[in-house]
DNA sequence: GCGCGCCAAGTAAGCGTTTGCCTGAACCCG
DNA sequence: CGGGTTCAGGCAAACGCTTACTTGGCGCGC
């Protein structure tokens, strides 16, 4: 094959390559790259000249051809289930400054529960060729799951984790969270407590279920099966579901969701209604996202720590794709959950706030501005 | 060099190769790719016996090789200014499907509205090899424009772009919809209404309240500097506005608001006093995100589509990348806004319902469920 | 019947790196 | 002072692909 000399092809040449650099600093190729890439074997004073010439002809290596050589990226995968969900661009922010700093790109994919878009997702993950993927979906469909683990290949977990060398699992403990609410709850006076779930279909929304059917069983509360009612984790289901608690006999006193969105789908139901909150009836989400506390009344809530989350997404990513990492062979992190209460949650209506310990129930402070126009 | 025969080295070897699959279908490399790239002068037979070596093997092209030899990593970059803010979401979103249908990845960044940190990303993004970029920040700071277009690369800018032959520019028609909330406000009898602004620093901030002003004027109503407060485009910024409004001695009757997540925290501010919206006071968002209508009460604002914005931007990216595109000369795209009237707004207190269009002021149905518990 | 043009398919260069191996200078020790 | 050891730095081979150029088989016109 000829080809004219030093003419490119029709190809936009960008900057600098470690040709140019190479020359500049009279070194060979295998210099530039060792100085590059700080391996110290390479002589103080050349290092200087590489380091000049690479300032001078603004050198940026291509990361392009660095993965094609290295087999190795330097992304990370980062599957959310649903991006337009406020806690996800928290998550994805505090991922992304970890990552970063970490010398790691994120890619970033949002399934909304949909298998057919997961799998595609995944596929354009691999295709790109991340170093691993955290997938924080918190409970993903089983058959992606499994064609996941199939490939070899570094994988966290949000929740649930099918058992594999190369998983990693975050483990979130609901229930200490969720306790506490029922707890708070409790403690306040309630005994009518509905639950509105997530999408059964995903494992975390079977899980955060059984969580509070279990701290309620535990404080001896019954939890009739019309209180429990299937949302979507979005506001949309949480507004229809808090429809139908509203329908029934007899209201529950108070609702927990199993995320804000559906607590703000709640919150918006009961607007329509005469129902106050939270004088007639007490909700909490779980989340904790910035949002809750500009809700009106500002949203109690189960806390569930996005930086917490992302450090240990990122941290089990690294441990999965670095051979030598110090956690390498750690397979669980846990990620606790806490309850922050605010102003939705109050007494029932019927108990005199005497009944209850004072300081539980912080109510809506009476030192509203009395201004009107 | 002596190399271990086939022995690779210690390079994870993902999945089969153009080798592999050229070997199956015995065919050569080139002809394997002319096949994958769907180029026309193949014999249909042989391209059969690829497809299906293609299928047999599992073979999926390496993109970074492809990226590397071709000059074009099919990848768009997207910068917006916060991803937390719930609009962008809903953005890149729409901006992911468009992109992914047609055959480009998305690499995501968010600024905060830090010059730092846009720099950072910028750089990032480079290095990545992204095909072009899309800046969604509404006016980002104006020494990172000039740092970007002096790089020779497709650029398309949300509301204000510097002139270069490689920059379009997405027109959002903010006078529009802005003027439809003035006019609204005006045609319930609001005489005394308030602008919450973005941080002024940000373009888009400044031509958004420029907009407010020009419609007031239009219409003969008075602008007094007081009733001009700046926000942060946060809730945060949007409470301590409103806080700051709430202590003037003569109070507006409504407040425009410079984005969605301002006006929230302008009802939160409300809510933390006696006064009712929209009884006493009325409240207009901007950019409609999902959640305006979940508001309590739910958000009168003027809605900037995303998907339209998504469409445009893609569209207008593309046509800086490819060279053939039909739109390739095309350098403005536009976009309307117009006005979502929900229940955040009402007729001023004192004056009467009959005096404004009942049409107009449609108020908090009265149909509510009156149960209590 | 032969030469020529055409075109499908193959060959190999090169994209910009990393990195195993090799070279040769410097150094050390007997 | 010579041979061996060490090690910094250079050479060149991949990495997996695209694509310009080459080849060879076939059809066709003279």
């Amino acid at each position: 094959m000829r080809r004219t000399g030093k003419a490119q092809r029709n190809r936009r040449r960008s900057s600098a390559n470690i040709h140019d650099v190479a020359k500049r600093a009279r070194v060979s190729i295998a210099t530039v790259s060792r100085v590059v890439n700080r391996i110290p074997t390479v002589d103080p004073i050349l290092a200087n000249r590489v380091w000049k010439a690479v300032e001078e002809a603004g050198y940026v290596p291509n990361t392009q051809a660095r993965a094609l050589v290295s087999g190795r990226s330097r992304i990370l995968g980062l599957i959310v289930s649903e991006i337009t969900n406020p806690f996800f661009p928290e998550l994805v922010q505090e991922f992304e400054n970890l990552a970063v700093a970490q010398g790691y790109e994120v890619m970033i994919g949002s399934t909304s529960n949909d298998p057919e878009r997961t799998e595609a997702l995944i596929r354009r993950m691999l295709q790109r060729g991340v170093d691993g993927i955290a997938v924080m979906t918190f409970g993903i469909e089983e058959e992606q799951v499994h064609k996941l683990v199939g490939y070899e290949f570094p994988l966290v977990f949000a929740d649930a984790g099918p058992k594999s060398p190369n998983v990693r699992v975050l483990k979130v403990n609901y229930g200490e969270g969720i306790r506490e609410a029922v707890q708070h709850l409790a403690a306040l006076g309630h005994r009518r407590i509905a639950f509105v779930s997530g999408p059964l279909r995903m494992r975390t929304a079977v899980t955060r279920r059984d969580a509070f059917c279990k701290s309620m069983t535990e404080l001896g509360l019954a939890v009739p099966g019309v209180y429990i009612v299937e949302g979507d984790h979005k506001m949309e289901g949480g507004k229809a579901a808090m429809e139908r608690l509203i329908a029934l006999a007899e209201l529950p006193t108070a609702v927990i969701c199993s995320n804000d969105m559906t607590a703000i789908g709640v919150l918006h139901a009961l607007d329509e209604t005469t129902l106050k909150v939270p004088a007639d009836i007490s909700v909490v989400g779980f989340d904790d996202i910035h949002l809750a506390q500009f809700m009106l009344p500002p949203l109690t809530t189960v806390q569930m720590s996005c930086k917490e989350l992302a450090t240990a997404a990122v941290q089990a990513l690294r441990a999965g794709i670095e051979p030598h990492h110090p956690h390498s062979t750690q397979k669980e992190w846990s990620v606790a959950t806490r309850l922050v209460v605010r102003r939705s949650t109050g007494f029932p209506r019927g108990t005199l706030p005497a009944l209850g310990k004072a300081t539980v129930g912080r109510r809506r402070t009476p030192q509203k501005t009395s201004r009107k126009p």
